[in-house]
DNA sequence: AACAAAAATGACACCTTGTCATAATCTTCC
DNA sequence: GGAAGATTATGACAAGGTGTCATTTTTGTT
C-alpha cells in the first residue's frame, strides 16, 4: 500500500495517478506492465513514483482496492436480484461479465486473470482476512446476501469451504476461457454453465 | 516448442541447455526467471538461445514437457494404488507433494503456482489438447486409472466437468499454500482435506 | 528570517530482451 | 580436393526496464 507522502499529495495529483494505474493496469497484464508508462501518462518523475510506492505490486495493491468494490458491489446487488441464489446469480453476472469482457476485447478481465494470486486477493475478500474498511463492508455484505440454507453444507466451516470451491471453479474457468486459445462467447458462456449446473446439481438441496 | 536446430545439436549440449533451465524455472517463478542466467548457467550465447527457441515461453513449455511426465505419471502411480479412487489418491499425493515442497522450501512448487495458464497446461493433459505423444500416453493411463464408477456423474461429459472442477480446487489451495502468507504444514494438509473432503461428500456415489 | 524536515527530481548504474551483421562451419556437387 | 551455397554460431547493439541517490525545491516551525 501507498506510502504516508502519497497520501499528503493534493486529491487531483492521487487520482491522476490512480487513473494512469489503472490504464496500465486493465491494457497488459500485470507482469507486462510498466512503471515507465504510467509515470509518463501521468506525468510524475520517476523519483516521486518511489516516494509514493514500494514497486509495481503496492501500486497495483492500490488500484485492486478500487477494482475490488466495483467487482464485489455489482456481484452483491446480482445476488440480492436472486433472491440470495448465489448460483443462479453467478451464472448472470458472468453472463455480462463475458459479454463485457469479449465486446471490449480482452480490455480489463487481464487484472483478474494474469497471475494467480490476484484472483485469490479478490475472492479473499468474500472470505476475511485483511482488507481496507470499505472493502470489508462490501465483502459483508455480499456474504450476507447470501441464501445459504439453500445448499447443503452441514456447518459454518463447510459454507467456507465451499466459497472456495466456488472461486476456485470460477477462476480456473476465467483462466482457460481469456488465457488460452480463441474461444466463442457461446462456448465460454456454456463452459461456465455446464460447471456452474454441475456444483449445484451436488451442492443444492434436495427436497 | 524449440526450433528444428535445437534438436539437431549433440544430446549433450541439448541435456545441459534443459539443466540449466530447470534449474532456473524451479528457482524463480516464470516472469522473473531470466534467459540471461539459464544461457550463462548452460554457457551458451545469446545469439545461439535464439536460434533454439523462441523466447522464454518457448524454452519453458519445453521444460514443461519433462515436468509434466513426471508428475502425471506419479499421480497415476497413486491412483492405481488407491484401487481407482480419485479423491483418496489426491490426498496422499498432495500430502506427499506438500511435505516435498515445505522440505526444499519453495523450491520447485513456484513452477506450478507462479502462473495460472501452468497448471492449466499440465492439468488439460488429463483432458485432451494437444500434447506431445509421450505426454498423451501418460495422460492416458492417467485416466483410465480412475475407477470413475465411485463418483455420481450422469455422463461422460459430467466426467470432464468434473476433472475441471477437481483441478480448479487442487490449484486454488495450492496458490493459496504457496502463495500467500505463511502456513504450517499441519494447516496446508488439512486445508487440502477439507476441500477434498466437501468434493467427496457431494460427489460420491451414496450407497 | 533562519533553520530543519520533508518532498521532488532526473541522472545513473545495472539489469533485461530480441535482432542482426559477420564469422565459422557443414553440405553438396563438380 | 575445392568452390559455392546453406546452415549455424556469435557477441555487440538498441531499446527498454527498474531502483537508488545526491541534489534542489518546497514546506513547516521556532
Amino acid at each position: 500500500m501507498p506510502k504516508q507522502t502519497f497520501y499528503k499529495l493534493p486529491q487531483e495529483k492521487q487520482e491522476r495517478i490512480l487513473a494512469a494505474a489503472k490504464r496500465e493496469f486493465t491494457k497488459v497484464r500485470f507482469s507486462d506492465a510498466s512503471i515507465n508508462r504510467m509515470i509518463r501518462d501521468a506525468g510524475i518523475p520517476r523519483g516521486s513514483f518511489y516516494q509514493y510506492f514500494e514497486d509495481k505490486t503496492d501500486i497495483f495493491l492500490f488500484f485492486l482496492e478500487d477494482y475490488k468494490k466495483e467487482i464485489l458491489g455489482g456481484f452483491t446487488v446480482c445476488i440480492r436480484a436472486h433472491g440470495g441464489e448465489l448460483l443462479s446469480a453467478i451464472v448472470d453476472f458472468l453472463d455480462d461479465f463475458i459479454e463485457e469482457a469479449f465486446k471490449n476485447p480482452r480490455e480489463g478481465i487481464r487484472v483478474i486473470v494474469s497471475e494467480p494470486w490476484i484472483f485469490e486477493n479478490i475472492w479473499a475478500d468474500m472470505l476475511g482476512g485483511e482488507s481496507s474498511k470499505e472493502v470489508s463492508r462490501v465483502k459483508q455484505e455480499g456474504r450476507s446476501a447470501v441464501d445459504w440454507s439453500k445448499l447443503d453444507l452441514l456447518d459454518e466451516a463447510e459454507e467456507e469451504v465451499f466459497i472456495h470451491i466456488f472461486g476456485a471453479v470460477i477462476r480456473d474457468s476465467l483462466c482457460e476461457v481469456f488465457h488460452r486459445n480463441e474461444m466463442s462467447l457461446e462456448e465460454a458462456k456454456n463452459l461456465f454453465h455446464e460447471r456452474i449446473e454441475s456444483l449445484r446439481r451436488h451442492y443444492e438441496k434436495r427436497p
